[in-house]
DNA sequence: TTCGTTATAAATAAGCAGTATCCATAAGGA
DNA sequence: TCCTTATGGATACTGCTTATTTATAACGAA
């Protein structure tokens, strides 16, 4: 699906569901929805601010939380930095942290799937989803050594 | 290795290294150490007080921190709760978490370290950690269903 | 197109986990 | 036993996120 796509499905979705759609909200999924590069509230905020100067951190906040429960984006929450936003596939996928840049890549793993069956059956456990992160130096920060 | 054994090799390694062996480091230490509930620092901290009732937060935040920076335990942070410390083993290992009761448990996936070497070698990436946390329903909870 | 209802935005206060500071104390060597 | 100095305790502070309050604007109805 066309990031444009994209857009247009969450939008009639949040429509759909009765939310009534600002200028705010819209951009907001503009900004996250098709954008590869992980965004934090901040970075979020800075970029809804160049189309609507006025727009709070507040709105920012509650946008994502909301596009989070209706389950079109992911959080993804570190340690030592403030959270970061998923909007490519809402379903969980592994990620390439570079702990240099901070940088977030997508990376897909074949039979990742089947692993963690295996492990729900030898467990008990009924998996509902999963958080993978792989921590590294991604290869522009090694060139910059 | 014995939870004993593990917990004096901790206590000869902080000596080594000069830091002083007082009652409260050593209190937090066996409270993490071969306890594989991976408690909360405020769990390590009511556990600690049972014998040491003046004991601060803040000696318990700074012993662990001190023990994650000579790398003997691992903060597993979670963006709902606050930050778990695994005492068990050093090194990463992937976590079942119950999203009902919070629980965490230790998991053993055979041809994880394969997998992300694959990843690795396609991504370019210098691969130094990774974090795997499969979220689901724990046996216990599911009967309780 | 206008109006009315009501969800939402903006501003800002509050909450909370974790960190820093400061002084008194006690660990460990001499 | 004494001395030096790292460490503990108390607490203030920070940064990220959430809650509150009031004004505004989205969207259905007329």
């Amino acid at each position: 699906m066309s990031s444009k796509a994209h857009q247009e499905k969450i939008i009639a979705e949040l429509r759909a569901q009765g939310y009534r759609l600002t200028p705010q909200r819209v951009a907001v999924i503009k900004t996250l929805i098709g954008n590869r590069e992980h965004p934090s509230v901040e970075q979020i905020h800075d970029r809804v601010r160049t189309d609507f100067p006025m727009t709070s951190l507040a709105t920012v906040y509650k946008t994502v939380a909301l596009l989070e429960g209706m389950g079109v984006i992911q959080e993804l929450c570190f340690k030592d930095t403030s959270s970061r936003y998923d909007g490519g596939s809402p379903d969980p996928h592994p990620h390439l942290v570079c702990t240099e840049c901070k940088g977030i890549a997508d990376v897909n793993i074949a039979g990742l799937r089947e692993l963690y069956q295996d492990v729900a059956q030898r467990s008990g456990y009924r998996i509902e989803s999963y958080r993978f992160d792989l921590f590294g130096i991604c290869p522009r920060c090694q060139q910059d050594e």
